[in-house]
DNA sequence: TTTTGAGTTGTTCGA
DNA sequence: GTCGAACAACTCAAA
């Protein structure tokens, strides 16, 4: 009798580089699985969730061309596993390791129940370009700072072969029962996801094309578009990647043979900025596994005792959209009506957020984890942390962003702010960022009434810059 | 152990 | 408008 394996899918919903399929597919009947499960402390969020409908919607349209099909299942993990073993007849598992700390708990529990129960498990990683534990400073501790971080995991090999998908595999005789994917319900119950499906196409194959896009249309100027919100200047891959729609190998290698195409020394394109950010989110998982209370408590113990300012009006005034500062306001709606903001406009809602309003940072992670499709815990922990100047990169005074010069820099047509908050999109240029020093006349002339169509500014930026000052220097030494 | 240099993406002030 | 220095201050990483 042929092998029977399981493929268990989790946070690599694809299959092109995907070793866990490769040795699933070995001499054996494969037999794909996701479990839908809400056991973890960090239960995903609403606009991941509608992304992951649409994800396995996608991976079990892309098995189906392979006369193989996707069964769900919701529940306990290990439950659901040994069910379908025992209705299968499946003696193998095969997946794909995750980096959360739960996720890496949950795995290990599975792996030595199944072991246990002498059944044959494969994991594999490939959901990072460096095992999060390897990477060690001289003292063999980890690292705190990104930059000697990221050098020594250059200095490292990295393996950078990805495997392709087998070109056919087998299915067995007789599927496991498999809900249905409304069954999950993963879909938000009021109509806030509907035109999603405009901005983003989950799944392999749109990640591949927007890795294509990227790298014909924006890869090689990445350096100079990255910064400016109104243009696509960014990857757009965070969600895919999330995902594992997409390997960052596969990332990693379709930059690498674009740069030789263009007769670019590995040298050079190992250090552009893209990549570099590749480096940060291996950074995000490296300080996740070694600090794993950070998304909840501030890496650096004096600021325990910061002084927070909380203030319920304030905090959905953020939410919202409706600050009265147009850059930070644009950045929220972006974020509401697309389920995604670009990565300048994060860290500028962020310290408005944390240093304009002294909320507390916890809150803003909280918003973020559940509207964005992107919401990655390691990225977005690290990425707060570093805007409240908690984290491994404490430099909190330097980090107050001025709105106002904020918006004038980086979106100085005010292309952003016109198109997510329209009430202003008539004021000119010169007023765009700061529509409360407009002469009266030339917001009469614009059809806005400040207060009624825009609200006023929530606080004022040079006082709410001195307060957090204040704030920050009283904080006591841990 | 001590010392030294540096740290993703800033802002403000004064010349 | 542009430029460089000061801001305020600490910890990390390596020599």
């Amino acid at each position: 009798m042929k092998r029977r394996s399981i493929l268990w899918f989790r946070e690599d919903l694809r299959l092109d580089d995907n070793p866990a399929l490769v040795e699933a597919a070995k001499d054996s009947e494969v037999i794909p699985v996701f479990i839908w499960s809400e056991g973890s402390n960090w239960p995903m969020g609403a606009a991941s969730r509608w992304w992951l409908h649409h994800s396995l919607l996608s991976l079990d349209a892309s098995l189906r061309l392979h006369g193989s099909r996707l069964i769900l299942r919701k529940g306990n993990p290990l439950d659901e596993l040994h069910a379908i073993l025992r209705e299968t007849g499946a003696q193998r598992i095969c997946f794909n390791r995750r980096y959360t700390p739960f996720g890496l708990q949950q795995d290990a529990k599975v792996e030595n129940a199944l072991k246990n129960d002498r059944s044959d498990v494969h994991v594999f990683s490939n959901y990072l370009l460096f095992e999060p534990w390897t990477i060690k400073n001289k003292s063999g501790a980890p690292f705190r700072v990104f930059t000697p971080f990221w050098k020594a995991c250059l200095a490292e090999h990295i393996h950078q072969r990805s495997c392709i998908a087998p070109s056919e595999w087998t299915s067995p005789p007789l599927w496991p029962k498999s809900l249905a994917i409304e069954d999950l319900a993963l879909l938000p119950k009021l109509n806030w996801a509907n035109r999603w499906l405009e901005f983003w196409s989950p799944g392999e194959r749109g990640a591949q094309s927007q890795l294509k896009h990227f790298i014909e249309n924006a890869f090689f100027q990445y350096d100079q578009a990255r910064d400016l919100p109104s243009v696509q200047g960014t990857s757009r891959l965070s969600a895919h990647l999330h995902f594992g729609e997409i390997s960052v190998r596969k990332i990693w290698d379709s930059i690498h043979q674009a740069a030789e195409k263009k007769q670019i020394a590995p040298a050079t394109w190992q250090k552009s900025q893209f990549i570099t950010e590749l480096g940060w989110r291996e950074f995000a998982y490296h300080l996740l596994h070694h600090f794993p209370e950070t998304p909840h408590s501030p890496l650096k113990p004096a600021f325990d005792s910061f002084q927070w300012n909380e203030n319920k009006d304030w905090q959905t005034a953020w939410q919202k959209g409706k600050t009265g500062f147009p850059i930070v306001d644009a950045g929220m709606r972006e974020l509401w009506q697309t389920g995604w903001m670009h990565n300048r406009v994060r860290m500028i809602t962020a310290s408005f957020l944390v240093k304009d309003l002294l909320q507390p940072w916890q809150m803003g992670a909280r918003w973020f984890w559940d509207t964005l499709v992107d919401a990655d815990l390691a990225s977005n922990t690290l990425g707060w942390q570093w805007s409240a100047g908690c984290g491994a990169d404490a430099q909190p005074f330097f980090r107050i962003f001025n709105p106002v010069l904020q918006g004038e820099k980086f979106d100085a047509d005010g292309t952003y702010v016109r198109k997510w908050v329209p009430e202003l999109s008539k004021l000119p240029n010169v007023w765009i960022h700061k529509p409360w020093k407009a002469p009266d006349a030339v917001i009469q002339n614009a059809g806005v009434e400040l207060e009624n169509d825009y609200p006023r500014p929530i606080v004022r930026h040079e006082i709410a810059r001195e307060v957090a000052m204040e704030a920050l220097r009283k904080i006591k030494p841990a």
